[in-house]
RNA sequence: GCUGUGAUGGUGCAGUGGUUAGCACAGCAGGUUGUGGUCCUGCUAGCCCGGGUUCGAUUCCCGGUCACGGCCCCA
């Protein structure tokens, strides 16, 4: 090969982009069916937009580069950033709550492997100017209405609260200030990581047990009880605890209940911006790159002048995992479908045998006014390379014109699955009949 | 960022320090001038890139690139 494809880029061929399309649609029906509508943002952005939101250090991880004049910019790393910068530009004045939703390309520089690509691609929802249980509960059930719609069986849900931990972190007198991070932020992060030697350095060491009691917690919604218990034993009094069961709650009323539902209190997702539930989704059988959708409440509007609407809530999907655990569950069922409907397309393949291909022309047309897919052989080959050839083209059925057929007003419509074959007139209601 | 494995037609695999580098599938053409997914024949098409060792490297060595896996990270 001459010219090689950029390290952690794909292309994708007919056969894949089905799929994809096909899964692109099956979410954005979802989408809409919780009253969520679609926007887009441009590929590039203002390099500021992504270190306001995550730091200078997101540089080194950014396609980043200054176009003619000289201006910083960057391909996007994700989607959020750009949604709440085109509702703060665009949307100010919109009536809330938004519900939006996002599809398309992001761009990350690190080392590629599978299900991590240099680029990739995310499916995303966001609702703005709402928050509360119900709100996240709204979020958390279109993320599982959207895996259950894929087919996928093997996944788990966990959910924590960010705002659980900050309540019993600043509870045993840590400081939520400070830069680039504080207290509570570093805190949730060796809690995050199970890093329990590095908790000791920064927390009492009699309150070290019931924490660990707290991340020991293995269990559906029924663990919040306990949960309770022991944030009483630390001293702390908080909301977040039953703001979580309200909207586990409503969660349980809203959503098809998951595979699998853990309600893990040290979730953190490594994120300072997360302020209430977090949650993601993952499936053990990918292995490293697991986990195929986060998201939670968060707070990023005020970066845009927008306070008031703070915080929200969304999640992302990553469309190539949900793919890859897709393609790996029909592997092991022997499936030939890997989304739902990525066949759902059969043309009709239409078969000029020894005529010109012009004489057919105006009669593909009528065919395609009324609806139906025709592609059209334009090869002369001999009448079985041609029927091989509608089959190889995904056709349901062939439509033979032949000298004869023309003289008579007659064709041919052969089923390619059973081989069954009718004659009936040569125009396009009678064909579609025949169908 | 660290580390392991690998790279041969479009795909999947053989193989070799030395003459034409094989096989299967796919593609194209024909065997069959109105009925396919069977069979037969032919054709197209390849040793990732750069350097080194050597009389000679696709093969051995080094570097790069890319892919896959394990850590780190993952907005």
């Amino acid at each position: 090969m001459m010219v090689q494809r950029p390290r952690g880029t794909r292309d994708f061929t007919p056969i894949e982009m089905k799929r994809r399309l096909a899964l692109e649609n099956l979410l954005e029906k979802c989408s809409r069916s919780f009253g969520y509508s679609r926007v887009q943002t441009p590929i590039f952005e203002s390099l500021d937009l992504f270190t306001a939101k995550s730091g200078p250090g997101v540089v080194d991880q950014l396609y980043a580069f200054k176009d003619k004049s000289d201006r910083d910019l960057t391909l996007r790393p994700e989607l959020t950033a750009p949604v709440m910068r085109m509702v703060a530009d665009e949307m100010r004045v919109v009536t809330k709550p938004l519900r939006l939703s996002y599809f398309g390309q992001c761009f990350r520089y690190e080392e590629s492997k599978k299900g991590r690509y240099r680029e990739f691609f995310q499916y995303g929802a966001e609702s703005i100017g709402i928050k509360g249980p119900l709100a996240e509960a709204e979020i958390v059930a279109l993320a599982l209405e959207m895996l259950h719609a894929t087919g996928l069986e093997d996944w788990e849900l966990r959910i924590g609260h960010v705002g659980i931990l900050h309540e019993i972190l600043t509870g045993l007198g840590l400081s939520d200030e400070g830069e680039p991070e504080s207290e509570v932020q570093s805190a949730m992060r060796l809690l995050d990581k199970g890093d329990w030697q590095g908790l000791e350095k920064m927390i009492p060491a009699e309150n070290i047990p019931p924490l660990q009691e707290l991340a020991d917690l293995d269990g559906g919604s029924e663990i919040l009880s306990a949960a309770e218990k022991i944030l009483s034993t630390l001293g702390i009094e908080g909301n977040s605890l039953e703001e979580l069961r309200e909207m586990l709650a409503a969660l349980n009323d809203l959503a098809t209940a998951p595979p699998s539902l853990k309600v893990d209190l040290t979730v953190a997702r490594g994120l300072d911006y997360y302020t209430g539930m977090v949650f993601e989704i993952q499936v053990d059988s990918l292995g490293g790159e697991g986990q195929i959708l986060g998201g939670g409440s968060y707070r990023l509007l005020h970066l845009f002048g927008l306070a008031d609407l703070d915080p929200c809530c969304g999640f992302g999907l990553g469309f190539d995992r949900v793919l890859l655990a897709l393609e790996a569950q029909a592997a092991a069922k022997g499936s030939e479908e890997i989304v739902p409907g990525e066949n759902s397309s059969n043309p009709l393949a239409v078969i000029p045998f020894k005529i010109p291909a012009s004489e057919v022309l105006s009669l593909v047309k009528s065919l395609r006014v009324n609806g139906q897919e025709v592609v059209v052989e334009l090869k002369s080959r001999g009448l079985g390379k041609s029927l091989s050839w509608a089959d190889a083209v995904g056709a349901s059925h062939a439509l033979i014109i032949g000298p004869k057929d023309l003289e008579s007003g007659t064709c041919n419509v052969k089923n390619l699955q059973s081989g069954q074959q009718v004659e009936c007139n040569l125009d396009a209601e009678a064909i579609l009949a025949s169908l």
